[in-house]
DNA sequence: CAAACACTAAGGCAAGTACCTTATTTTTGT
DNA sequence: ACAAAAATAAGGTACTTGCCTTAGTGTTTG
């Protein structure tokens, strides 16, 4: 029935899902996550490809922090990244959950088709 | 060696995949997406559950429309929406990639341990 | 044909984003 | 102790987003 949602005006991205997929909208940000699968980074090399600042480059890295998919230490004068994956893994469970739901409907559907067709034939 | 990205400045979401975590981003987009998984809606039934104005909901599918998520058809004088596929196929996609990529540095790390150790054992 | 229905267009607003530059802080290396 | 390196803080600008309201445009239905 009326299963109301977001009924108050809320922060634009609130939920751990929400600022994942957040994060892997800009490219920037899903480059420093490709990189980080070969292990842990220092900011300076991290962002020696790209062509921004460092403070906006380092806000890409905050952006990634905050959400939970990478994390960082300092050491001495750098700061090293790497990713945690969990949070990663919750974006990707939520998208191929979605995407055998979908599936699984087609299959119904597909299976329904069938049966109809062969009474049809039969009929 | 310099492989710059992002010279110039761009427009926020340019490549398909940046415009499709954009559009995961938002809980309303992501429960439209779920609602769909069960077959065609027109938009009234599909914006009922939620607590903003119409034009508010429509902007929504229009985004996820504009990203390739969903594809829609004016029947008479409602719209029917449904799910479009490839589009959230490329995106799971380069998240599964992503994490194959450090599973796989992960279970080569683990190998490598693994061997280090046996020589520490033997040695 | 008029009223109701299902959007759609247009315009407005507060907050958020993605950059920038210019300090400032902290940590080496000499 | 001093200069260079690696961030970080602070503050600014242009653009985008997510919502709103009000006013249309087509499309049934009585």
């Amino acid at each position: 029935m009326g299963w109301r949602i977001l009924q108050n005006r809320m922060p634009y991205h609130s939920d751990p899902l929400d600022l994942a997929f957040h994060a892997l909208s800009d490219p920037t940000r899903r480059a420093v996550i490709s990189r980080l699968a070969d292990g842990e980074v220092p900011v300076t090399v991290l962002a020696e490809p790209f062509d921004i600042a460092l403070p906006s480059f380092s806000q890409h890295l905050r952006v990634l922090e905050e959400c939970g998919l990478i994390a960082s230490e300092k050491r001495g004068r750098s700061r090293w990244c790497r990713l945690i994956t969990p949070r990663f893994e919750e974006a990707t469970d939520w998208m191929i959950t979605e995407r055998r739901r979908w599936a699984g409907r087609l299959d119904r559907l597909e299976a329904y088709l069938d049966k109809t067709e062969g009474k049809g034939h039969e009929g």
